[in-house]
DNA sequence: CAAATCCCGTACGTTTCCGTACTGAAATAA
DNA sequence: TTATTTCAGTACGGAAACGTACGGGATTTG
């Protein structure tokens, strides 16, 4: 049993900048990439595996290059709700860019993948010797940040399916191919509601040939249409991650 | 029509650090007090008084000594919903912070009181020159993060009697006295339910002896019997504000 | 290949909350 | 004081989603 399991390469030369994928990692200055390099891995993100658990210390904070993390929050009485995803465009350990060690959240990959890892020390060192870093990972916290408040009030206001769609759509930005493979267990679980009901949505998404479904995944066949049934629900933590983005230095 | 409305006095040897309220500014040490001090003056916040429109510049920075602010997430088709409160544990203008300079959110005080203000830029420059400044300001933003999460947490899983009771407490938090001066109006538009839903929600905590209630106002008269009601929906952010304000250097 | 498991379709009674709306009482304005 | 507005109490049918559960087909495991 390897610690090293699922670590596809330590960053060599071999590992160019050309390679990368995830967009953080993509926008950073060459002196800032030349800080984070020596302690990158790359590595494999399998479906489930545990990025970070609540309370306890972040290991690792981790680019996304393909694939999807879902930040679920728990409480005391095991009620559970996902808060936000994390793809290519993000990384998990944000409570780092705030001085915390610790997780508040659970986070695992919801849609396996695979990226590039660096321990949280060397992260928060780095953070601390470039101010041009620090402030985009602070852009990239606040564009997570307005994603969970748009979560919440999907999460409050939203029907089912309106919330089913909005989930779908997030997926499918983060993802290379329209098929989304995820059991409907898992689809409820996120939105905190029956797998069932989940069940009965996604019917009536296939019969207005909004989606296609196979066991174990389901396949965007109708984007628009989705956007349609998310409605205002979808859409400003997205232009507001694009705008965070590119006005970023 | 003066812009000063609501000013009570610039920040001036009369005003010293011992009147301080908000605990932020508790907190920071001499030599950030010196920096913020210039530039703080003391304002009233009347009730429903705007603090932050969508995607409007921040004009000032408000640390709120006795009141509640409520902070409104808001989407096209107009679906809104109250994604965190702020009372003199925190502040407004978070998105500043993070290098942003608008707001993403409609924020308003939802309880009357009085506070201290100053421009978004003095700001903005005092945390770039103090990095303890900073390290503070950055925790007090995970803070609220954390407080959003268990709103989206909330909002998904809790009933609407839970929910009340979860923003009675979080409100109780921030107020000197057992008093909650709102309408059932209001406490519908922060829940995003219908106002005679809580109506009814108010009146079952009324028969439980939980509250008291009179036009235009509730008290609370049983709190632990609330916190039982909101179960295990109240006190994880709490908690957490609790830990990052304790660690803070 | 057989057995066990996982996943999905479906069903039914029940709870929660909605949309709407009418009323009277309390507070405010004229 | 009177008129107006605001606020709270209540009601009713209906929609949405729940908890639960059963069965059958697909997939994986032994």
């Amino acid at each position: 049993m390897s610690l090293e399991v699922g670590v596809i390469s330590t960053n060599d030369a071999a590992s160019s900048r050309a390679d990368v994928r995830n967009r953080l990692l993509a926008k950073i200055s060459e002196a800032d990439w030349a800080l984070l390099a020596p302690h990158l891995e790359m590595i494999a993100l399998k479906e489930r595996q545990v990025v970070e658990v609540p309370n306890k210390p972040i290991a690792h904070v981790y680019f996304v290059e393909t694939g999807v993390v879902s930040v679920v929050a728990v409480n005391a009485e095991d009620h559970r709700i996902e808060v936000g995803v994390i793809g290519r465009e993000g990384m998990t350990g944000t409570p780092l860019i705030f001085g915390d060690d610790r997780a508040q959240h659970s986070a695992y990959m919801q849609i396996g993948g695979n990226g590039r890892r660096m321990p949280a020390a060397a992260f928060v060192d780095a953070t601390k010797r470039s101010p041009s870093l620090c402030a985009l990972m602070l852009r990239s916290a606040q564009a997570f940040m307005i994603q969970t408040a748009h979560t919440a009030l999907a999460n409050g206001r939203a029907k089912l399916e309106a919330r089913l769609a909005r989930w779908l759509l997030m997926a499918h930005d983060r993802l290379d191919s329209d098929a989304v493979p995820l059991t409907h267990e898992f689809l409820a679980v996120m939105l905190g509601v029956r797998r069932a009901g989940v069940t009965v949505a996604l019917h009536s998404f296939e019969r207005r040939g909004l989606i296609a479904t196979r066991r174990g995944q389901l396949t965007l066949v109708n984007r628009a249409g989705i956007e349609q049934v998310a409605g205002s629900f979808y859409g400003i933590p997205e232009a507001e991650l694009k705008r965070l983005m590119s006005e970023a230095v």
